[in-house]
DNA sequence: ATGAAAGCGCTAACAG
DNA sequence: CTGTTAGCGCTTTCAT
């Protein structure tokens, strides 16, 4: 009667319950084994642990997660608001997102990315938090959904967004200063001689806004005039309206503060096509400091956006809200990097 | 007795069975409103979706997944090999990366992402497939884990994978034809008047070594000389290495194959630095055709991959393979772009 | 058209 | 130290 198994075909070893049969153990014990419980017998667990890799047994995280009411998953969000496609594929948030990887694989946490486009979808927010599939949320850019971000941040304490800190917020956000980058890059234009500012980029995203109001202070306070030329981040239209803007503009100005260095890139051609000398003629500064900026030719004024500690800063924030805490926000200071275009 | 329900402090609605409760239905019926199920009476449907509104009610996904015995998550895994850091922010592997989020979103799925370090973890691929949180799993890149891969595939259908085409492979591969583009890249820098070649980039992965092996077709072919210099990816390391090379064979070399635009963005400028004028004394292609590609000074001559396709056809075929279908490879037509470096 | 009941695969008391 | 038991929140037969 009692026959040996000599593991011919068991079938395939799928659930705990399958692989405590074969160990001639309770399922209860294999859980605890496989969790390296020191509860269980130190012989049995070595044995159980064994029998599971023997078979390639893998936990059902599903089941797990249910019964945990925890899953390990931290979710992403980027809202994409009006410039749509852009942003995901804007440089500065795909490198956010490389290390914002790093960071949580680091910490043994998985990420879950989703897209979403609020005006398709009202409450996307919610739909994120409350589907049980994430401990926690980070959400990588304002966009316009800051009333909605506050909303929610209300119920839901386990959030943490990338952004621009606005007085009396009540979301826990980390971010550059970018009032104060747009006040760096202005001063660095002045202090290399330009005398009629211009800035380039949108002003609706409140980041954008924010760097074009530290400019607006610094050329207000010199009495230099600063004139903003709207461009949008969309790599097709992005050099057909930079040219468009130098047409109308180039005379009357002699320094330029772009809002990001892919903008900046795109003018620095334009400059060129132009024919005009940079820094001599036309003085310019980007936004990001991303590695293309020391690849340019000339090499590219920026003020530099620590990528890596945002993304450092974003994850132990997160981590603390995990654990109950009600953090502060993070406001990182920006760094003027000079090269040769201002 | 028959105390009608004028909603006061009903606590919060967690649970489908809170619902339920509220709705004076069973369960199973709520179940079935919210799935739109239309077996449910039309009336007792909307009431009951409703009332989900109203509570801003969110379904459990982990419970409904552990179920239906589906997620609705694809995985994505980012492999890193020797290059570590590297690869997961490079410029193209992220754009890809924003292109999937993309389609899989279009698709209603969700995307999981996992950088796994094989050598840190042996059975990354078996602890993803086997977790039950993902219904398939898309691989960027092959890394060095072109064994590994092939072996699970052999048991595990839902998966394909960013990469080279290897003759009689066994998993599912969509990439571009990396041969053909170094024969494209070389026969233009033939064209363009260059008599001695030399490759830039590390010819360990392998699609880099089939770019590489293209190209020495062309210039056997032509009875042309071609020298590998290996150059890391690492952006700290990337312009001493081309520096280094530089020195030792500029002399003996008037036309460089670039692994990347990348690493041609970062020759240009050694290049410039060393006053060797492009094209006129030395020609440049590249590799990906990246947005920058179209930014420097002088624009620069790539092969194109197209990304955004590369992106569809991963998901279409992933597809394909939850629906049961076992699919060939996909292989991609590179693209000449001739700018003016060469 | 709806309710009751069984269970997805796992974990965590609670007993022994 | 280990087995038994009761669910996590949902979906889906099977009855009615």
């Amino acid at each position: 009667m009692a026959d040996a198994d000599l593991s011919p075909p068991d079938g395939p070893v799928r659930t705990i319950t399958d692989l405590a049969r074969l160990a001639g153990v309770s399922a209860g014990t294999v859980s605890r084994a496989l969790a390296g419980n020191s509860l269980v017998n130190a012989r049995t667990r070595e044995r159980i642990q064994q029998l599971a890799r023997a078979h390639g047994f893998q936990l059902n995280q599903m089941a797990s997660n249910l019964r945990r009411q925890r899953t390990g998953v931290v979710g992403v969000a980027i809202p994409l608001g009006h410039d749509r496609r852009q942003q995901i594929s804007d440089a500065f948030f795909m490198t956010l997102l490389g290390h914002l990887a790093d960071e949580l694989t680091e910490h043994g946490h998985d990420l879950m990315l989703r897209r979403v486009i609020p005006d398709r979808d009202e409450d996307w927010l919610a739909r994120f938090t409350g589907s049980g599939m994430v401990d926690g949320l980070i959400v990588i850019g304002q966009s316009d959904q800051f009333a909605r971000i506050e909303a929610a941040a209300a119920h839901y304490l386990p959030m943490v967004v990338w952004g621009n800190h606005q007085e009396g917020q009540r979301h826990c956000v980390v971010g550059t200063d970018n009032r104060l980058g747009g006040r760096l890059a202005a001063e660095r234009l002045l202090a290399a001689g330009a005398t009629k500012l211009a800035f380039f980029g949108d002003t609706a995203p409140i980041e954008f806004a924010a760097r074009f109001a530290g400019a607006s202070d610094v050329a207000a306070q010199a009495g230099v005039p600063i004139i903003a030329c709207p461009t949008p981040l969309a790599v097709d239209r992005m050099p057909g309206e930079i040219a468009r803007h130098l047409a109308r503009h180039a005379s009357r100005i002699d320094g330029i503060f772009a809002a990001t260095d892919t903008l900046a890139v795109a003018c620095l051609k334009q400059l060129h096509e132009r024919g005009l000398a940079v820094p001599e003629r036309m003085r310019l500064v980007g936004f990001d400091d991303l590695p293309v900026a020391g690849q340019t030719t000339p090499p590219l004024t920026s003020i530099r956006q620590d990528i890596a500690a945002g993304a450092r800063g974003l994850v132990d924030l997160l981590l603390r809200r995990l654990a109950g805490e009600n953090t502060e926000s993070l406001v990182l200071p920006p760094e003027l990097v000079v090269r040769a275009t201002a």
